[in-house]
DNA sequence: CTTGAGCCTGTACCGCCTACAGACCTTAGG
DNA sequence: CCTAAGGTCTGTAGGCGGTACAGGCTCAAG
């Protein structure tokens, strides 16, 4: 046993975090923003966590990974906690989710055309010309509107 | 004429933000982070642009609109800046984001078909299982170690 | 006893802004 | 001339989602 430390059946901060793979500060900063509970201590102050933390940790790991936000994850959350007689608030804020990440999929996309296609016409060759910049320097596609738009009240 | 406070043909900050579309603040910002070259001031104090930073300014917001980052506007615009004997240095700094945008592209997809093959799962009734809940507590897919892994190193 | 690991707390920092407070200046209207 | 409205100035706080570090305990092993 290389592990320091005698523990009342309870894990400690870094047994959690090597159980869900979550960095080992960022169950404090859950903690203190509420989406983790505040664990029990034992004697000597060290937060105690049991398989329930292990579990709730682990969903909000997964959550995230699906890139739900921290208060996204908040609401799943509480639907669980609140006995959840709704499947279907669940599924529509898996909906909403699912919503945002392909609007955030077309976004990048158009971002992926525009830099594939100004890429393509570089030459390559050490000179002054250069697509890229001719590209971003040029005034097109930008919404600005002209200075001194003259009276506009 | 509704603008107020003579200027002795310079641009004041609100102007530069409407030829530009940046916001107002954010122009203040890109000053303190250097992104932006400290303009002359008038007698009142207030900045003073023209021309030459509404180019600049229009620039940065079109690279950002593409994806990169502050980090990498500053690198493009050492390199305009530097007399640009490189088309090169600038193709290349643009490929490497085209690689980080289509990385992007592809966790999003991943996301996605998840996200969707679990919604599709839900019942829609308002019953307390829920497949989107159940994708979430099961303990699957994440990359955790076990608990007390036992004697490791 | 010393060393080292692990834990505790608070706080600062990252990117990228956004917003507000409190002061000053300018211009138009009465 | 005075006032009100709007622009500008500065500095600083907040927000997201963490990450990291300093300074101080505790604990177990050698």
């Amino acid at each position: 046993m290389t592990r320091p430390h005698k523990r009342g059946n309870c894990l400690h901060r870094a047994d959690l975090a090597r159980a869900t793979g979550c960095n080992l500060e960022t169950i404090r900063y859950y903690e203190k923003i509420g989406v983790m509970p505040a664990p029990p201590r034992s004697a000597n102050g060290y937060r105690c966590y049991d398989e329930a933390h292990v579990a709730r940790l682990s969903f909000v790991m997964r959550a995230r990974d699906l890139g739900f936000s921290l208060e996204e994850v908040r609401s799943l959350l509480a639907l669980v906690d609140g006995g959840m007689q709704s499947c279907a608030e669940v599924e529509a804020l898996a909906r909403d989710h699912l919503e945002d990440v392909r609007e955030r999929i077309a976004d990048l996309r158009r971002i992926e055309a525009v830099l594939a296609e100004t890429v393509s016409r570089c030459s390559g060759r050490d000179v002054p010309e250069c697509a890229v910049i001719d590209a971003l320097a040029a005034d097109s596609t930008r919404n600005a509107q002209p200075i001194r738009p003259g009276p506009k009240k």
